[in-house]
DNA sequence: TCAGTGCTTGGCAATATAGCCAAATAGCCA
DNA sequence: TGGCTATTTGGCTATATTGCCAAGCACTGA
């Protein structure tokens, strides 16, 4: 294989490794909403409060948020507001896996 | 967190798991093509035929390909077709990784 | 039925990830 | 300065993932 689309292969997949995980979609989504502080995340998550910081530590690494020092809190946006026209291709497999095994499903029109 | 909303994110986390793999994406990109069976692929991954027959695995059990057993070959396709829609936003964190720090980004129009 | 091809599964070692607690750091305000 | 709050980092254990080899299974064709 190419070293070049190797190399473009690695850095998508550390993309969507950040995202693979349900606590850190979940901050993606209220990202989507409004920026947050860790301390709000971590309330509406219930984790300890070192578990959000390393998910979003992980979110920022890969580029998909950015943190903003305020006083002493931290405030988290999204990088990129798109994150979420993500999910629509997301969501037909998990329709697809509701449905007959077999079938090739046509596309969200979104 | 609401447990419908936490069994939602767990089945997203789900399928970008199986997507957050340079290998696998390497298939997925193949399959967007046309459909290949094991020794294909193999070939063209240039690992174990035992290690790409589990990242297909791995696939499958996402829904995300389908196999389709013909002779003794077994050949898989895309089961969700618009799966690489899907890449237009990884693009935009990507680009911004290499742009400035701190900007939010555009989405790109698809 | 037997050898050969194609694929999957089991088992293993190396590595990575998740989540907790405790400790360290940074900024605020009295 | 000292104490307080917010957050990150280090260290640990438990668990999951990756990729190889070897063994097993399924189909084909002589």
């Amino acid at each position: 294989m190419d070293l070049n689309r190797k190399n473009h292969l690695d850095a998508r997949a550390k993309v969507l490794k950040a995202m693979a995980h349900p606590t850190r979609l979940f901050i993606i989504e209220e990202l989507a909403q409004e920026e947050r502080y860790v301390c709000d995340l971590t309330d509406m998550i219930g984790a300890d409060i070192s578990t959000v910081s390393k998910h979003l530590s992980v979110l920022k690494q890969a580029g998909i948020v950015i943190d903003d020092k305020r006083g002493n809190q931290v405030f988290y946006r999204l990088r990129v507001p798109c994150i979420l026209n993500f999910f629509g291709c997301v969501e037909s497999v998990l329709e697809s896996q509701a449905k007959a095994h077999s079938a090739i499903l046509e596309c969200p029109t979104r």
